[in-house]
DNA sequence: AATAAAGTGTGATCTTGCTCACAGTGTGTG
DNA sequence: CACACACTGTGAGCAAGATCACACTTTATT
């Protein structure tokens, strides 16, 4: 079990500089637990004292709206984490975490996690690149947000799925590995249901996606597409 | 001249912690560096080598969009920075910066930068817990404008300007300092500058806010009434 | 296999906020 | 102080998406 964990943490790019004896610290200082499918780890406004690695399994991390609305961030799988911004800043957390799958998790403690981290500049370092990134990602999904209409932020949305959650690629197509629901990606790109189902069969018929089950594939002419629909708009 | 900038340097809340010596070093690996107002610092898109302190002046952060528009993400006054994200992670500027005043800049390159930084780890935590403020932030801001219509988004930002931008307060009544065009305050909000003039008239014949010549007052009685916006979606 | 539950498809209608067009009002500059 | 330019105000019409209401299909569950 130990040993499992052992393996895993330096497959894990976080934690990929450590040697063995470092490793075996930050093995001291954790916990691993496992939720099933669905479980809330914690909402927003909710005070956040604990740092998650996910070991498998996947989570949705999502802005709630006053409604019952969600805008969902990002769905976040093993090797990825979760929950630092709370223990860097001291202010509670910023979006609520809820299990996707089963899954399970190294957990960190505060004081722990900040002890070790702040003695590991090789960690801080990765944690700075990354929250760089993340601002980035935000950044410009603000913008997209503010600026493209509700088609092109579903086609960005999909080409965005694409490159990250690829399953194969086969002649100019790429299947999402990912099993959305048009609900799903409704909440991710800030649009209703309808308008996801509609858009996406419009989509089809143009012959820029096609469906595999409930998965999607998207041909290449996508891309183009995306580029005509930017232009239409000077 | 450099006696002014070494006084400057220690009352940045960046670089607050640091000693004469490194004061000095830090002088040493920067140049300072003079711009008229509307003066284009970068766009995104350009490759980023440099980090900008301010010294003095304002800028504005924005995504620009392929019609022209643009969405704010930021004013940046004396004492902030930014440019720092491109030397993190090595990629292209995420957004443009325009100077909004004559301002001066504190300017380091990558090298510099990366070196000083990377070995002074107040600094190093310091960015950290800034990157955390400011994902925080963007992070809400996503689900504003995913989730909130734009009557209470208008409400939520000028409430957030009375916060960090306040002249004064007087009987529950607050004057925010910065001069904001419609078509600012518009493109903070992601919306046109027709619906800021007729929604900001509105708030003021409800009471809510008024006028000193160009600078809004915020009155007490606008929490509530965010509230109640909220309230109104359920 | 039967039944429930979750997800998708589609029309009709309604609403919010955008666009366009122009008038009015400050305000800064030569 | 006048002239221009930037900003604000407001009506009328329009359009993108939201909402509502069901029918239909696929996927789980017992």
């Amino acid at each position: 079990m130990i040993q499992k964990n052992n393996t895993l943490l330096t497959a894990v790019p976080l934690f990929s500089g450590l040697n063995e004896e470092e490793v075996r610290s930050l093995q001291a200082l954790s916990k691993t637990r496992s939720y099933p499918k669905d479980n809330v780890l914690f909402l927003q406004g909710d005070p956040g004292d604990s740092f998650y690695l996910i070991l498998s399994g996947e989570v949705k991390v999502a802005i709630l709206g006053a409604d019952g609305r969600e805008y969902i961030l990002s769905f976040l799988k093993s090797g990825d984490f979760f929950g630092e911004m709370s223990l860097f800043d001291s202010e509670s957390r910023s979006a609520s975490v809820v299990t996707t799958t089963a899954a399970t998790f190294l957990i960190i403690q505060r004081e722990a996690f900040l002890n070790y981290v702040t003695q590991t500049p090789s960690v801080l370092t990765k944690f700075l690149s990354t929250f760089s990134i993340r601002l980035r990602k935000t950044d410009a999904q603000l913008g997209d947000l503010a600026l493209l209409n509700v088609h092109a932020r579903i086609v960005k949305t999909l080409l965005m799925l694409a490159q990250t959650n690829v399953q194969e690629i086969s002649a100019g197509q790429r299947i999402i590995s990912k099993r959305l629901t048009h609900q799903d990606l409704a909440s991710m790109v800030g649009t209703t249901r309808e308008t996801v189902t509609r858009i996406l069969n419009e989509l089809k018929t143009q012959g820029h996606i096609a469906n595999d089950g409930r998965k999607i594939i998207i041909h290449k002419s996508l891309h183009q597409y995306l580029d005509t629909l930017a232009d239409s708009l000077l």
